[in-house]
DNA sequence: GAGTGTCTCAAACGTATGTTTCAAACAGAC
DNA sequence: GTCTGTTTGAAACATACGTTTGAGACACTC
């Protein structure tokens, strides 16, 4: 074979054992024996298990990104010169990643549950990769949830953007084991699209609530100060 | 000493440890270091280190849970026969969780990272071990944010609920860190209390959101199905 | 078909991990 | 003081990890 695959089979394996079980508890025997290929095979195609986890990363990342921009630059020009809405922002975004190119049915849940863990887990080799590659559709992201959020002073929005950050990774990143638990108790099958179209209007709203100040009851222990 | 120190000592290193870097990236030899005690004193004490995780939860979960089952009762007392509402259950966990006994400053923002990562990284043992300790606290709040959203179907409320963990969890565990880039950015400062006082609303807001299910824009390219 | 660069393979390397061992130190009771 | 049960200490254990090695297989060029 002129062009191996056995990189693929590499990325493919380790993408799935790492969203099943994180980065540290995923080791390179696993992989190799998933994959069907040499242990070496890894640290001669890739150089380290560090570069691994960035190529798995940049393969769904990078495509990702350009339709992201993609999805941005429509919506932008679409809304002419008023600027995109909180909810047309994103709704944006979560097509953009459920309308991803999918290598299999597990694709989304995949994607997510990794962003997930790139934010968790303290590796920060990872972290400083997805910034430096990745940081411009990030900063455009932000750009546009703060001309969608103008009612927001600068430090509410700030929490606010966090707080709906925190909502997303940590839903995405154990999506599966959720959806089993759902599953066991109660039947009802949920899919990742699903589980998108129930967060945004989550986010939706949490980013446009009332004041937060006025809202601890009369009696809490809690004084605003 | 007739009871030695080192049993909390080892607790307090593991506490941080495993809240800063995760389990399986934290090593018993890390932890006995940070502790200036013996490697051997971890498996002497307590047997394992999957032991020590547990015993880690115990110490600040058991005062916890009683802290929480004590602001229900009361919660549920003022209320009478009408159920609490979803303001009332929020604030009162809010509460809890503050007002909670803390070793030192860092309190809060360790027990919220410890509770992310437990449900994060993907420890077969510690969700076991959770769940048969403390299920009824749990289970409790799972009744009242019930009764206080009685509008939102069985499955609407199970995401959402997931949606306002993810929130908190991981605005709090990473709270040290998000403080000091509003910090550097704005000068503004920003207490744990604060953060709270910011995230209930947030929370309450997007919990009671419209219908998840109409909000999509007419020109999305995802169907309901 | 000899030569060349690419890739695979089994084996080993060095290091770090969780755990165990066993002697020494210590405490309190008699 | 001596004994007894508890706790500490340094060292070693077995295992798993990421990585490296060097010989072999393969496809391709000239």
């Amino acid at each position: 074979m002129a062009q191996s695959d056995t990189v693929d089979r590499i990325l493919d394996a380790a993408e799935e054992l790492f969203a099943e079980r994180g980065f540290s508890e995923t080791s390179l025997r696993m992989i190799t024996s998933k994959a069907k290929v040499n242990l070496a095979a890894v640290n001669y195609h890739f150089g380290s298990k560090n570069a691994l986890i960035h190529a798995v990363f940049a393969r769904f990342l990078t495509p990702f990104s350009a339709t992201l921009e993609q999805a941005f630059d429509e919506l932008e020009e679409r809304c002419g010169d008023h600027p995109p809405t909180l909810n047309e922002t994103l709704w944006a975004l979560t097509e953009s990643s459920i309308r991803m190119p999918q290598r299999n049915e597990k694709g989304i849940a995949i994607f997510m549950r990794l962003l997930g863990l790139a934010y968790t887990q303290s590796q920060g080799h990872l972290r400083k990769f997805l910034e430096q590659e990745y940081s411009e559709p990030f900063s455009r992201f932000m750009r546009l949830l703060k001309q969608a959020t103008p009612q927001l002073s600068a430090v509410d929005r700030y929490w606010r953007i966090q707080f709906m950050l925190g909502a997303t990774a940590f839903t995405m990143s154990s999506s599966d084991a959720l959806r089993d638990i759902l599953q066991n108790k109660t039947g009802v099958e949920t899919s990742v699209q699903e589980i998108a179209l129930r967060l945004v209007p989550f986010l939706a709203a949490g980013m446009q609530a009332e004041n937060p100040m006025l809202t601890p009851p009369l009696d809490s222990k809690i004084s605003v100060a």
